[in-house]
RNA sequence: GGCCCCAUGGUCUAGCGGUUAGGACACCACUCUUUCAAGGUGGUAACCCGGGUUCGAUUCCCGGUGGGGUCACCA
């Protein structure tokens, strides 16, 4: 019975780019129910297009799926009892199923070109008619075949599909789905080049690899019937299917590049995290069924099914990532924001320089990050939020300059905060608060009265954390000197 | 166009015959606060339409409409 058996899922991405948004919610579905179901998650990739597929694309999909933290238990670098994992190098394996195919009369030599058959889709088109392979070559003679061989005419398989009866495929997700077999035509299995075509790779390598659930984009559903009809061909099962809904771009329409970021490389660039990014495509297209949005992913693997899949297609909302970006940037270990904020301050080399003269070394970089990242909702902004903490020449906002420091008691004031402050000897946050109130309280104002002024002078910015944390990163010499500056600055 | 899938606020979703239709993002107030965030409170906002079935449909069935997918020697 399969369902005892352990199950075997497997993520097959044609490398021909960067891992997309919606290629890594797949991934990430069949890594789940991997996990959930304590079977195996294989990776194997598709490149039996000669054209398109590039090792670099290899590659670049294989950094994307672990920095997301999604490791494959079979697949390129890892290896595994099933492989080679390169379809690429699967070849004798499509080979032997083609001509067993051939040999039955299941499938048959095609000796169209793709100009004859451009022009047949065209023509159907214009009239109307389904764009179907018309059978052409179906029922050659076998003198027919060898002649055109001899010829030395190149030619495709194909598969010879009943005209008659229906193909169901049952879904996980979407339950029994029915196809005539009369819409669909004589596809083909083996290209001119010899090269397998995707239905019928996938076919063949799934059942070598054992694969027991197809989790999928919704976009192969309609594949399904072909994939079906090539395993029952060869005399195979085949595996379950379950077919996720897409992803789409805020105007509906299917992701792409215009639509901004698309790839998790991008993502990455942009600040976000890779826990933040698993745990939005986690809820996009599934739910855990109560009110929980935020969840770690050992707790998205406890709980993973595909009886809570939606059918519904997604649209990506990055509103909501960046949301869910921000909480993990605020909880996570502060040791891993400041690995992950690394790269991005790297990306300033003025600030690097800065960083790198400042006697308070790491600890302090770490204080101040500590301090910064509840503001923050992506890793690049960190750069700015920290930059003052180190650049004693910041110019002043424009607003916070007009409102707070270009006032007619203002130069009085911060000369009096100046005064108080040079007396604390011990410039804890405890200490300059106290000296604050103190000087408060002696002039009968609003905190905001000193406040907001001696923030602008000493950051430049109306925003940021508590000025007494800010003075205290400072230390009592900066914060003088930033106070001087102003005064200065406002005296002349 | 044929075939297939889908349909709860702007977005992600819960709901699996009887609910004041719940939560989250975003947005708007208020609150907290030295600012900004975060937090707290409250608010605006949804069952695509039409037929059935049923005592009763957001929920089940059919039709329509809308959206998406697919019809390659791409995967």
């Amino acid at each position: 019975m399969k369902n005892l058996d352990r199950i075997r899922v497997r993520f097959a991405p044609s490398p021909t780019g960067m891992l997309h948004i919606g290629g890594a919610r797949t991934a990430l579905f069949n890594w789940l129910f991997a996990r959930n179901q304590q079977g195996s998650f294989i990776l194997r990739i598709e490149d039996t297009d000669r054209e398109r597929s590039t090792n670099e694309a290899v590659q670049a999909i294989m950094a994307g799926l672990r920095w997301l933290g999604l490791d494959w238990d079979e697949g390129p670098d890892v290896g595994g009892e099933h492989g080679p994992y390169f379809q690429s190098e699967r070849l004798d394996l499509y080979q032997a199923a083609a001509s067993a195919l051939a040999q039955s009369g299941a499938a048959y030599p095609c000796f169209c070109t793709p100009e004859e058959l451009a022009a047949k889709r065209e023509q159907a088109r214009r009239e109307g008619r389904p764009p179907r392979y018309d059978g052409q070559c179906r029922n050659l003679t076998p003198e027919e075949v060898e002649r055109e061989k001899a010829n030395g005419h190149r030619f495709v398989l194909r598969l010879r599909v009943p005209q008659e009866g229906q193909t169901t495929v049952c879904d996980l997700v979407r339950g029994d789905v029915t196809f005539d077999n009369v819409v669909i035509d004589d596809f083909i299995i083996i290209k001119s080049d010899g090269m397998p075509t995707y239905n019928f790779a996938c076919v063949v390598d799934d059942y070598h690899m054992q694969v027991t659930h197809v989790l999928r984009a919704e976009e192969h559903l309609s594949n399904t019937p072909k994939q079906i009809m090539v395993a029952q061909a060869l005399g195979w099962e085949s595996p379950t299917f379950a077919h996720v809904p897409m992803i789409l771009a805020p105007d509906r329409s299917k992701l792409s590049k215009r639509h901004g970021a698309t790839s998790v490389e991008e993502f990455r660039e942009q600040g976000f995290l890779p826990e933040a990014i698993i745990n939005y495509l986690a809820l996009l297209g599934w739910s855990p069924g109560e009110d929980r949005e935020i969840m770690p992913l050992e707790q998205i693997v406890k709980e993973f099914s595909l009886e809570r899949v939606a059918t519904t297609a997604a649209i990506y909302d990055v509103k909501k990532l960046t949301w869910i970006n921000g909480h993990y940037i605020r909880a996570l270990d502060l040791e891993r924001i400041m690995a992950a904020a690394e790269p991005f301050i790297n990306g300033e080399p003025g600030l690097v320089k800065l960083i790198k003269k400042d006697p308070g070394g790491k600890d302090r970089l770490r204080a101040i990050i500590a301090a910064v990242r509840d503001r923050v909702k992506t890793l690049a902004e960190i750069p700015d939020a920290i930059s003052y903490f180190y650049r004693d020449d910041f110019a002043y906002e424009e607003k916070g300059y007009r409102k707070y420091l270009a006032q007619e008691e203002a130069l009085a004031l911060l000369q009096k905060v100046y005064d108080v402050l040079s007396t604390v000897t011990d410039f804890t946050m405890e200490n300059t608060e106290a000296a604050f109130r103190s000087l408060i309280a002696a002039l009968d104002v609003k905190g905001g009265v000193l406040i907001h002024p001696t923030r602008v002078a000493i950051t430049g910015r109306t925003f940021g954390p508590g000025l007494f944390d800010v003075m205290a990163l400072l230390g009592k010499k900066k914060t003088l000197a930033r106070l001087a500056r102003a005064i200065n600055e406002l005296a002349n």
